[in-house]
DNA sequence: GAAAGACTAGACCGATCGGTCTAACAATGC
DNA sequence: GCATTGTTAGACCGATCGGTCTAGTCTTTC
């Protein structure tokens, strides 16, 4: 038997997708009740403010995603340094495996959308969820909690930067170079 | 007599800001033609491949003007730091002026848009002529060509990440720390 | 002044948009 | 078996979408 995932789960996953490719109002509801093979009855069932609740959603869920990633960067990760490179080579092997045009649906969210304020107040908590479970790392790892708070957001911040451009290159080496760029600066 | 601005130019500038706030898909041509006072006619006869070709054209823009920023913050800057500084300083006095809601049309670019290839190139370019700005003054600061390519890279990919963070947060402040995050970054 | 090219003007078009709504089916509890 | 609740299903709707196209005006050249 087949393992099924629930209708609300196929939908926030279909979703993430095609905003992923195509940003949020470049995609369809139709799209999207295609992809996750539900009609739109469904939708606004379980999504009552429909495609806006949806995209939240979305973010919230990929929030989540990006949060295991670095749960399993840092876990082990000897010193900080090591937990964010191991974060970034593990960001770039998924960067090839998708295809590399793909977006983040958080940032996505933060450039469009009738819904202004809720988009960028739902941005601001899923990157503030990303960055307090890196700076939980830091802490763990000896840092003052500020140090670990100013340490977490530097790498989101950074690592946000090098996605950008590694999509608009199709380079996954640019997110791999992220730990030599913060910890190994240029000197002035 | 009022100094107009050609056509072109209106259009430009009317979809320059409108798909800061809205985005690509987010922003119709009669938004767009409102604000520039053109009809649709013109629209055409100027960006004969609509939309899209408009929106190449506000990147386009927007880089100019970005470097143009970078020019003005570099041009009598002691050192690299410093014009990065001033830069992030001017940038940030733009985002308090601006609506703080407001992305780069760049960075919308990516993540949207029914030509896709298209407009990442078009985004590539916009980010390489960004970059390759900074790094001149890197190399007239006395860096090797390499080491100013590097720098400039990791500033803009900084400052990226910082706009994005200041928009999610409405913090121009975040801006104004670049400089310490990649120049004063925190020790192992 | 006429011709050609540049540019403006806006009606029209088929397609897509997200939301509304009624009907039907499925699951659970009594 | 019936009632209630949860969930699926998809037709329908008015609005907006970007592009096409014809007609008109303006500018330049001969």
């Amino acid at each position: 038997m087949t393992e099924e995932l629930p209708t609300r789960d196929r939908l926030i996953q279909a979703a993430t997708r095609l905003f992923r490719q195509r940003g949020y109002d470049g995609t369809g509801l139709t799209e999207i009740l295609t992809e996750a093979g539900v009609p739109k009855g469904s939708l606004y069932h379980h999504f009552p403010d429909g495609k806006a609740d949806l995209a939240c959603a979305a973010a919230d869920w990929t929030a989540s995603e990006i949060i295991r990633v670095i749960d399993d960067s840092f876990r082990t990760a000897p010193d900080w340094r090591h937990g964010v490179t191991t974060f970034c080579y593990k960001m770039a092997k998924l960067f090839d495996i998708l295809d590399s045009a793909d977006a983040c649906p958080i940032f996505g969210l933060l450039f469009e959308g009738p819904d202004h304020d809720r988009f960028r107040t739902q941005a601001e908590r899923s990157f503030d969820r990303i960055i307090a479970a890196a700076a939980r790392y830091g802490q763990a790892l000896g840092m003052a909690p500020d140090t670990a708070q100013d340490a977490a957001e530097t790498f989101i911040i950074g690592f946000q930067g090098c996605w950008t451009l590694a999509r608009t290159r199709r380079k996954s080496d640019i997110l791999r170079s992220l730990p030599s760029r913060l910890y190994g600066a240029p000197s002035q």
